[in-house]
DNA sequence: AATTCACGAGAAAACGTTTTCTGAAAGCAC
DNA sequence: GTGCTTTCAGAAAACGTTTTCTCGTGAATT
């Protein structure tokens, strides 16, 4: 310090507004410790909340105002052994389900005080299983998961022994809280609308990197067995080409169905797509129907009958995200209580 | 020890697969030492990758796995004092914009080993100031920001003394790195695209909360002057409502448009909604331009005639969130480098 | 052959907090 | 007034790493 020169006395050097505050190291709890005269545990008591002496409280607070103390958070997580990160991990950040989902998680965790880390997975496993990991590594207090199909085989509990809240997709083996749309009776749900709108040959293309397309695959059957209707479903990964040319040879081919069902919305793009490409519109040519209600879809398919749209299930997305924060949260206050499953209806967006 | 009874030797009790393993803490880097016979601090070089003897670190690495070994990072963060997060704090993360070049961040950032939390403001400068603060307590490594118009007020740094990337938005006095679009080229172009099709009454929705808004109403209103067009622009507030009632009086005087164009892709949404309250269809009765190609403007104003659709500008979302986080990294090693400003052109995808 | 040098590994300090421990003062019952 | 508990603030330990320091060994130089 005596190497500063004539200029600064010691107390500029030291404190406050001096040279250490603007040029080096962040201030710590001792420096407000310092300036309000008391100890560092009472700098960290009061910050927390606990009882001490109004006097001392209001020096404290000043201090941490005049110096602009900001607590490091790393320290506290070191010391303190737990964590106000919870992870979230999606499939598709593009997806509008999982934004919605993610801003309505944000929202809740937000207001109680927890950060969110969001990752996304791109449904790449490794990439899942990196996540998880790095959450572990993170210490994070729980983690809310919209799993990939493969994460089905390891039975092992994800990100070590931490609370975990599935969303959108459960793992059949696994003991874990979860929060899903009733998937399979929407899908029935959407074909009985089919059926009452004449349409009698349907197909339907499901994801299939998921539980969630095998679900809503199962209550299509269902529903078009018990309706006695010509149905066809199809399984398709989640690239574009494949859908395309899925849809291709069933719209050429004999038969054509007249109404079309979408697993999600990306999937229902790609119809939107193959069907152009075919020459066919919607709904004048065919009907086309699906899962998540996003904010266009009231404007294609508006044909100038007047007729058509493009009806959906539309999934309580603002509820399924603080559904799960919520339940994450409370699981960490009761670590060994029952897992619970909620199940949530979604609704029917009927157009055309 | 002695209370768990005799079935448990010393060494199953303490080591490995015991009792501490399975039901007390996560093992930390001396137990991973005591495993492999070496100190912590060699450990800790062969997990950072520095040289050390090839069969320490072979016996290390065998350790680091038996024991399931994964290090705190709240630990390393505190010690090393740098931090492998950066936080990434957007206005919308409903909008698409938002959400793809938040994938490209992320990507980016995790294959050079950051990680990257993801903040949404809903415009909100409050928000915003509290995540600015919070990224400071977390010493994040550096922060990717979309900034809300009121921050302009400040002139202060924002995020304490760290690196800050703008995206999307400028903020006029500060002096920090940002990534952009040519907002007023690309409405001129817009602007220009709607007079060669024949468009004489041009008018415009620009946001009013950010100076994207602001520069791309500059274009176009420039533009219009230089074609000798009848323009109207207008400046409308982020809420739904505002939009719908700033049209319906614009539509429904003598002199309407006939052409509209949308400041982004929440705006142009509005603006459907608006049309069709009125009864006007697009492209039929007027047409629509805007900013951001989202994927299901391909089939939306597809009138009968084969001809409409909707123009619009199309950002180069996922090149913006690369660079944005190429110079935020840049920037983390040269700390005093001269700011850079990167304007990016955008690409007219012309429909109808 | 002696001295320096480079290298690498262990011991110990340090990072910035929270929590535990300790002791003093205050309150209360006798 | 004495002895007991309670309260509250400071001192010190602890959290799990990385980094600095120290020292020993072997190689290289003179």
């Amino acid at each position: 310090m005596g190497g500063l020169g004539p200029f600064l006395t010691e107390e500029q050097a030291d404190w406050p507004g001096g040279w250490r505050e603007r040029f080096l190291m962040a201030v710590g709890i001792k420096d407000v410790a310092r300036v309000a005269g008391v100890s560092a545990a009472t700098v960290s008591r009061v910050l927390a909340g606990k009882a001490v002496d109004a006097a001392m409280q209001a020096r404290v607070l000043a201090a941490v105002e005049s110096t602009g103390y900001r607590p490091n958070l790393a320290a506290r997580r070191l010391r303190s052994r737990h964590s106000n990160v919870i992870g979230l991990i999606v499939a598709d950040i593009r997806n509008p389900f999982f934004t919605a989902v993610s801003r309505s998680v944000e929202t809740v965790a937000a207001a109680r005080g927890m950060q969110v880390i969001l990752c996304n997975t791109d449904e790449d496993p490794a990439k899942e299983a990196m996540y998880l990991d790095l959450m572990h590594q993170e210490r994070a207090a729980g983690v809310i998961l919209a799993p990939s199909r493969q994460r089905v085989a390891q039975t092992e509990r994800p990100a070590g022994e931490r609370p975990v809240v599935l969303i959108d997709r459960a793992i059949p083996g696994a003991d874990l809280d979860c929060v899903l749309l009733d998937n399979e009776r929407m899908a029935a749900v959407l074909v009985e609308h089919l059926h009452a709108r004449g349409h009698r040959r349907v197909a339907g293309l499901f994801g299939a990197m998921s539980t969630t397309g095998l679900e809503r695959r199962a209550g299509f059957e269902r529903a078009a067995a018990a309706l006695g209707l010509e149905a066809q479903a199809m399984a398709v990964p989640h690239s574009t080409g494949e859908a395309e040319r899925a849809l291709a040879g069933l719209l050429s081919g004999p038969g054509r169905p007249d109404a079309l069902v979408a697993s999600n919305g990306v999937m229902l793009l790609h119809i939107l797509r193959a069907l152009r490409a075919q020459g066919l519109s919607v709904p004048g040519d065919i009907a086309l129907a699906g899962f998540d209600n996003n904010d266009w879809m009231d404007f294609v398919g508006q044909g100038t009958c007047g007729a058509g749209g493009i009806s959906v299930i539309e999934q309580p997305v603002e509820e399924i995200g603080r559904t799960a924060t919520a339940m994450l949260l409370d699981r960490l206050d009761n670590p060994d209580a029952p897992t619970r499953k909620v199940v949530l209806a979604g609704k029917l967006v009927a157009r055309g």
